[in-house]
DNA sequence: CTCGTATATGATCATACGTTCATATATTAA
DNA sequence: TTAATATATGAACGTATGATCATATACGAG
């Protein structure tokens, strides 16, 4: 199969090897906008610490201090974390008189977590 | 429930309020090797250039050029983000002649994607 | 062995990110 | 209303990260 070179945008030359897997692909792609917000997603679960928090929540909702004590963070910090995974849709919370409980927002959080350990335990 | 005081290492006064819940939740914690791998897996998937790329290699393998000129970056650039993608255990690659065919590792990381689409498109 | 194609690597740089510290808000009790 | 608890927010700072550019390696053709 024969190299073929498409012109892109305006400067760029692209080389292209394989024109109908690559036409394939960009049929499939996500709108840029969808495609953001999906690895905001993963980006969520991408640091120790918030990992930390959201695998702990999968047995239940957890007050603020108690998230912090088990991630040995400052409270500070947590609520920082707490306050970006809200942001992108990550965890729910629920006022009980001065206390909050953070819980996962959805059944899908738990499901990707699960689906994550089962690679790293191959 | 009353709050309670716990000394943690050193200096370190940890506020904690619902005791049993955060034992349970440190019982169920990875270990902290385990944790930092399983979040090098999302965090690989938290960059829309590489989920570009993964998207697109759930309908197979694509070689080097083709994703590059996917994903609209440099063939430099893209090299780069394989080589983590390699190192962190996402992609393998075979190669034909020149060419480097690059493919998902596992099938745990097509059903991240999945999932991950299900939890945006709610 | 030399040349051209395909891909990788290293240094550099600007930006994004997570923590800390200080301060602010919200809720309850007195 | 004042004080105390629980959590949030903003600025500042060091580090990590992704893109770029230049250079290096790997393979095939001749």
């Amino acid at each position: 199969m024969p190299t073929v070179h498409v012109s892109g945008d305006d400067l760029c030359q692209t080389r292209v090897i394989h024109a109908e897997r690559l036409a394939m692909a960009r049929k499939s792609a996500l709108a840029p906008g969808e495609l953001v917000g999906l690895s905001t997603l993963y980006k969520a679960l991408g640091d120790p610490t918030r990992l930390q928090l959201l695998l702990a929540l999968r047995d239940g909702e957890m007050c603020v201090c108690d998230l912090a004590a088990l991630a040995g963070v400052s409270e500070s910090a947590l609520s920082h974390q707490l306050r970006k995974l809200r942001d992108w849709g990550v965890v729910r919370n629920r006022r009980e008189g001065q206390i909050l409980f953070y819980s996962l927002d959805d059944e899908c959080i738990a499901r990707l977590l699960e689906v994550g350990l089962d690679h790293v335990r191959e």
